[in-house]
DNA sequence: GCGACAG
DNA sequence: ATCTTGTCGC
């Protein structure tokens, strides 16, 4: 199996594969995409959902799930989730457009994150859409729906944090193959209704995260 | 040596 | 991410 080691060196290989301009035809189908964990963390489940656009009606949902074989480290997170990730997206009956990514595109240290990562491998244009920060500083975002300021990685601009909704934590999003900085940000700001997370990971949360929902209809119906 | 650190 | 109930705030 791979080592830390190892696995940062094929990033820095990979990285040479991402594309930061827009190439991508009609939008008719996108997909979100997000992986929760079993049984402490020792088997990992991806999900990923497909959603007509832009209507955001929901057409296909797989879930994959496989033993866990690599630890959270961070900057190496995809090589902990896009197993799982790439079962189900084998399962796909038809390959989405454009491709919504919980987690960090290019605003990675290698700039691999996993969205750039799962764009690379598939050659889907992709969006990372991270909840929180890797690497990167900016400047304060006004407490306004759709406000943004760039992320920067020293001089190299690497995101943006988008204020997806008033009152909320920011949004930290970034490019992760085929898609521009300029496009990123109004792609999730198309894919939002009146949530802080687009609406295809959002649905690929509900999926990824199903056990909790089935130990809370445990604990209600009889523990 | 001391923090920071996606999910 | 996950473990977990009620509770503070718009």
């Amino acid at each position: 199996m791979v080592d830390p080691a190892e696995a940062r060196r094929i990033q820095v290989r990979l990285c040479t594969a991402v594309s930061l301009m827009d190439d991508f035809g009609v939008l008719r189908q996108v997909a979100g995409v997000d992986v929760g964990f079993e049984e402490g963390g020792a088997i990992t489940r991806a999900a990923v959902v497909v959603l007509q656009w832009p209507s955001l009606v929901l057409v296909e949902q797989i879930l994959a799930r496989r033993p866990t074989q690599f630890p959270y480290v961070p900057g190496l997170l995809s090589f902990r989730e896009l197993p799982a990730v790439l079962d189900a997206f084998e399962r796909l009956s038809r390959y989405p457009d454009l491709v919504f990514c919980d987690g960090q595109g290019v605003a990675h240290p290698r700039g691999l994150g996993i969205a750039a990562h799962l764009g690379v491998l598939t050659g889907l244009p992709c969006i990372g859409v991270g909840k929180s920060r890797l690497v990167g500083t900016h400047a304060e975002v006004a407490n306004e729906r759709g406000a943004s300021t760039p992320l920067y990685l020293g001089d190299a601009r690497i995101g943006c944090v988008l204020r997806s909704r008033k009152g909320v934590r920011p949004l930290f999003i970034s490019p992760g193959h085929r898609v521009s900085q300029e496009t990123a940000p109004r792609l999730v700001m198309q894919a939002l209704t009146r949530f802080r997370l687009p609406e295809p990971i959002r649905a690929a949360h509900r999926l990824a995260s199903a056990p909790a929902i089935a130990r809370a209809a445990a604990r209600m119906s009889g523990r």
